[in-house]
DNA sequence: TGCCGTTATACTATTTATAGTATATTGCTA
DNA sequence: TAGCAATATACTATAAATAGTATAACGGCA
């Protein structure tokens, strides 16, 4: 037996948490959202969706986006998304170890299995 | 903005979590899984799925069930599923003041909300 | 033995989440 | 100005989760 979380930000609605967070990474990686969405085997329709929502319910913008031009366009993660996605990350890395000693300390001696 | 987590206990699958505890202190009041369904609004039907797999995946019973007799039957909490319950409940109820801790050391003075 | 309220379980329906397909638009470059 | 690769978005299709309905079986008790 073991414990599984999910950690997540809500402001009205699912603001941010892993799934966008992996995706943000690869967008810096990749300069568009298009090619990120590709490297994780999920549609571009689909990341899209995600971006569009939360940047409706953060209320600011985590994607600069440009269309057309030489590349065809790309994106870029905002200064602001930036933040979010390292605060995020470390609060979600510290609370996994937290997390863990916490479940030995409740769950060590247990023979319920 | 707010921190928002779930936690769960693993074993083949999804094996307790905040519902089955809800439903289990419901029953341990009631004495039957259909009244602590009914109050719940929940379908009596649901909440044996619910139990019926919880057992498959533990491995061991967490209500003892009687069926017919004087009151039409009743189920009653195993000692497995008590401790089971306690331990959960104290490791989620520390997990959530941790939590919150955390995250106001991660974001208290974050500007991007 | 007939009634009652419970557990047990199959089967169907509905809703929700997720995924895919198609098409328009943009703007640099050859 | 034609082509390219990206963003933008509507519309449809599929899958998965969730909920509901119906029915059988049980066993005390009047």
């Amino acid at each position: 037996m073991r414990p599984v979380f999910k950690i997540w930000l809500e402001n009205n609605g699912k603001v941010f948490g892993e799934g966008p967070l992996e995706i943000l990474q690869k967008v810096e990686k990749m300069g568009s959202l298009r090619s990120a969405a590709a490297q994780m085997g999920m549609s571009y329709n689909k990341a899209w969706r995600l971006i569009a929502a939360l940047e409706e319910r953060l209320g600011y913008h985590i994607l600069e986006k440009r269309v057309g031009g030489a590349s065809g366009g790309g994106s870029k993660v905002t200064s602001n998304a930036q933040q979010l996605m390292k605060r995020y990350s470390d609060f979600k890395e510290e609370a996994a170890i937290m997390l863990e000693k916490l479940y030995y300390k409740h769950f060590e001696d247990f023979e319920g299995d």
